[in-house]
DNA sequence: GACATGCCTGGAACGATGTTCCAATGAATT
DNA sequence: AATTCATTGGAACATCGTTCCAGGCATGTC
C-alpha cells in the first residue's frame, strides 16, 4: 500500500509510474468497456494494456465482478455528485433519473452490470434520495415504498433496454440501420394481428430516447402524486 | 457444412423416439434451467441429459443466444396463452403484467434473458396487447407509445429485479438469510445519513413481490388514465 | 554492507466453456 | 446392393476466469 503514495517522490520518469493499484485498473477496465465493449474486457487484454500480467491484476481485484461492481460504482457515483438540489420534490425526481440514465447512455456496459447486479452502493444512494423526494412530494408512508420500488424499477428496466440497445448499435455500428431492421422484424408480421406495432413502429424509428424516458418517468410521478 | 433451419421434417415415417429434435432440446434446457440455475446450463450437461453430444445438438440449434432465446419464448408464449380477455382495460393490462412476472417468479433466468435480450417475440405480443388496452383505456394517440414504453420498462426492470433476488437465492438458499443479508449491508451505512433506506429495510423484509409489482402497475395506470 | 522479510509482479498452468470439425451411422432412395 | 445424405457422438480448438509460483524490489535488522 505505501507503493501508491506517489508525493514521496518530486518527479520522475524514473520511478515506474505505471506503479499498479486498484484506480488505475478500474480506470483502465473502464476505457476498455467505453472503447471496445462488454465483451472485449477480459483479464487479458486488461493485463496487456496494463503491461502486465493478470496475477498482478488479482493482488488488486479480488475477481471480475468485483472489477464490474466497482466500475459500476465509480461512474454511477461521479454521475451523481452532479446532480442539482433544492428545486422542487418533481424536478428533483427527474434531475436523480436523468443522471442515471445519462450516465448508462454514456456507458451501456452500466446498464447491463445494473440489470444483473442492482442493488450497488449507488442504487441505494438512488433510493435514498428517491424516497426523500417522494415524501417530500407527499406521498404517504405507507405507499412510499411502492412508489420508490416503481421509481428504481422504470430505471433498471431503461437500463437493460439501453443496454441491449447498445450492444446491438455494437454489432452493426449504425444506427439507423440497426433501427430499420428491428422495425423490420417487427412489420414482418401479419399487419393485421399486430396493428399496434405496426402504427408504434414508426414512433420508434424517430423516437428520442431521453425524451421518452422522461415522458414515461412523469407518468409515475403523475400517478405518485394523489398519495393514494 | 450443415446448419440449422427450420425445415419439414419428412413427412410419414418417425425416427428413433429418442430421436433429437429442437423441442426436446428445448425442453431439456428449460428443464436444467429450473432445476440448477442458468450456470448449470451448457452444452455438456445439455448433452449429457440427451445422451448425445455436443455437435448432435449443434445441428438443431445455431449457438446457446438462440437456444434461450427460444427457451425464453416457450415459456413466455406459453404464460401469455391462458390470459383472460375481455375485461376491463386496467383489468387486461394487470393480467397481462401479472402473467409475464409470474412465468418470471416460476422461471428466474427468463428474466435474465429478457433484460439482456429485450425484443423476443413474446415482448413485441407484450407490447401490441397493452397498447391496445390502453387505447381502450382512453390515452391519446399521441402519448400512446410512452404509456407502453413505461408499461414495458417497468417489467423489464421487474424481471431483472426478480432475477437477480433469485441468482442470489440459489447462492445462499434460505430465502429470510439472504434478504437479512442484504438489509445488513443497507443499514451497515449511517443510519443518520440514510433515513429512508433504513425506515424502508424493514418494509423489504417482509413485503409481497407480487403486492408491490401491481401497486407499481398502479401507478404507471393512475398516471396513463387522464389521457395526457 | 549483507541478510532476511514481505508486498508486489509477471506469466505459466489449470479447468471449464462455446464452438467447430469430422468420422461413423443408418434410413431412404436409386 | 449401392449410394446418398441427414444425423449423430465425441475429439479437438481457442478463449476465458482463475490459481499458482518463482522471482523482483523495497525496506528493516544485524
Amino acid at each position: 500500500m505505501s507503493r501508491c503514495v506517489m508525493e514521496q517522490r518530486p518527479k520522475g520518469p524514473e520511478r515506474r509510474e505505471d506503479a499498479l493499484s486498484r484506480e488505475r485498473i478500474v480506470a483502465a477496465a473502464i476505457e476498455i468497456l467505453d472503447a471496445e465493449g462488454e465483451r472485449a474486457l477480459t483479464f487479458r487484454a486488461l493485463a496487456n494494456r496494463l503491461s502486465t500480467g493478470s496475477g498482478a491484476i488479482y493482488w488488486h481485484v479480488p475477481d471480475k465482478d468485483a472489477l464490474l461492481s466497482v466500475a459500476t460504482e465509480t461512474v454511477l457515483s461521479g454521475a451523481m455528485a452532479e446532480i442539482a438540489g433544492g428545486s422542487d420534490p418533481a424536478a428533483a425526481l427527474r434531475a436523480l433519473a436523468l443522471s442515471v440514465f445519462d450516465a448508462i447512455e454514456a456507458h451501456p456496459w452500466v446498464g447491463t452490470q445494473l440489470a444483473r447486479e442492482p442493488w450497488q452502493p449507488a442504487m441505494v444512494e438512488v433510493f435514498e434520495r428517491s424516497a426523500a423526494q417522494f415524501e417530500r412530494l407527499g406521498v404517504s408512508r405507507g405507499s412510499l415504498f411502492h412508489c420508490v420500488s416503481a421509481y428504481v424499477h422504470y430505471l433498471l428496466g431503461t437500463a437493460a433496454q439501453t443496454a441491449a440497445a447498445a450492444r446491438h448499435k455494437f454489432a452493426a455500428s449504425d444506427r439507423p440501420a440497426v433501427l430499420a431492421a428491428i422495425v423490420e422484424r417487427w412489420t414482418r408480421r401479419d399487419p393485421a394481428q399486430y396493428p399496434f406495432v405496426h402504427r408504434l413502429a414508426e414512433q420508434v424509428r424517430t423516437h428520442d430516447e431521453r425524451e421518452a424516458f422522461l415522458a414515461g418517468l412523469d407518468l409515475i410521478l403523475a400517478g405518485a402524486k394523489p398519495t393514494r
